[in-house]
DNA sequence: GGAAAAGCATGATAATTATCATAGTTTACG
DNA sequence: CGTAAACTATGATAATTATCATGCTTTTCC
């Protein structure tokens, strides 16, 4: 079993604040995972009890809404945590976590980390500002949502995915999501998101090749997402 | 000046958990306001540099979308507190703070809040505990904005008025809000906000009479909410 | 107390987005 | 390797929402 010490998820999350002893003390209580494509990390409602470490792959943290269609909040990949929301309230998730390519993730057990928040300030520290960036983020969210139009989102998420997740060798977008996927992270009917899609196609800003997407034009996205 | 000791604020926030002591500091180092109606507390993108209490009244956190227009996020009132968010992570203000009715709060700096963090391992869960509040109900804000209608969405903000700040004694809503208010709490233009309160109005969901709004089905208007 | 400003209301119209229908394309998998 | 299922695409139409215009009512403030 690894001491996390290497560990890529402690390099950029909270838990670079951990000193040897600490991670060697997780290390021996942790279990690792293998999760699949399509299948989830924990869904909307159960007990988590700790945290998971996104040591490989990316997943979507969506929730149900009353009509039925699932609104994705964000996507989450390697070197994040996952779970401090739900450990730190003592509440069910508030959102599901679903794989969206194979990931590798460890769980660690609530019991390990809240003793950390009264003896490590460094990492409490780290993980209020954590939560705070997620909260910003939120609100931001909230505004888009609620201000733009769905040609303003989908640009908008364009560019983000590039931005967060980067390209492929040959230029395209690395996240690979489905036409439903990315419509429910904007917030639209599939179809109207097939139709966008089609128009920044036709008039240039991006270029679609089977479920390939490669953002041509920069500029002009941002131009699309005000 | 008084001592935050039997203040509402301490009743009702992270700052219970402060000791004789800690509050004593506090008071020593806390300045008072009287904040009028339509004036600001702070403003996005101010450097807040501490946290304040709200004694009395209720205010606006929003914020200035791209296309011009205010997106309301979330109101404010006695007892709680503003700007943690942007304290902790030492950045400018991500949210304006205005006050919608005459209010009263007391500024403490940062130099006096942060020490706490190390000192009082109560207080900082509470404060975390607080912001994953937030958290939780920006994320399901976000689900809101994205998939219900502006119909369903006003229906549920003016029953999270009234549960949130209650009624006058004749029923109507406590928190006087204008319609162009209430349109940029669920984004929407003013006209469309004014229509759809009307079409409350002619189905008896709501009473209108000048500004007062009375909740006269909340049954129906929970319907409406989906 | 009265003028100006702010707020409320409603109609007409246009733009945006959802929904339903249909069909082609790709992927998964027995 | 071929068939079912999932995904992508597009048209037609309806529903929702924004915008512009106009007039009325209430509030503010000199």
């Amino acid at each position: 079993m690894s001491k996390c010490e290497q560990c890529i998820v402690r390099e950029f999350s909270s838990l670079k604040a951990l000193n040897k002893e600490e991670l060697l003390k997780i290390a021996d209580c942790k279990s690792s995972y293998i999760i699949k494509k399509g299948e989830p990390i924990f869904e909307e409602g159960e007990n988590v009890n700790g945290i998971f470490c996104v040591r490989d792959g990316v997943c979507k943290l969506s929730k149900l809404s009353a009509n039925g269609k699932d609104q994705i909040i964000k996507l989450v990949s390697k070197g994040e945590l996952l779970g401090q929301r739900s450990m730190i309230s003592d509440e069910p998730a508030n959102l599901s976590a679903i794989a969206l390519e194979d990931m590798e993730v460890c769980f660690i057990p609530k019991s390990e980390i809240m003793p950390l928040f009264n003896q490590n300030n460094a990492f409490s520290m780290n993980v209020m500002r954590a939560i705070c960036g997620d909260l910003k983020e939120a609100d931001d969210h909230v505004v888009d949502m609620a201000q733009k139009t769905v040609r303003e989102r989908l640009a908008e998420t364009l560019l983000h995915l590039k931005d967060t997740f980067g390209t492929h060798e040959d230029g395209s977008l690395k996240t690979q999501l489905t036409r439903e996927e990315i419509g429910s992270m904007i917030g639209t009917a599939t179809e109207s998101c097939i139709r966008l899609l089609s128009d920044f196609n036709k008039s240039g800003l991006i270029e679609l090749k089977g479920k390939k997407i490669f953002l041509k034009d920069i500029k002009g996205l941002k131009r699309e997402a005000e």
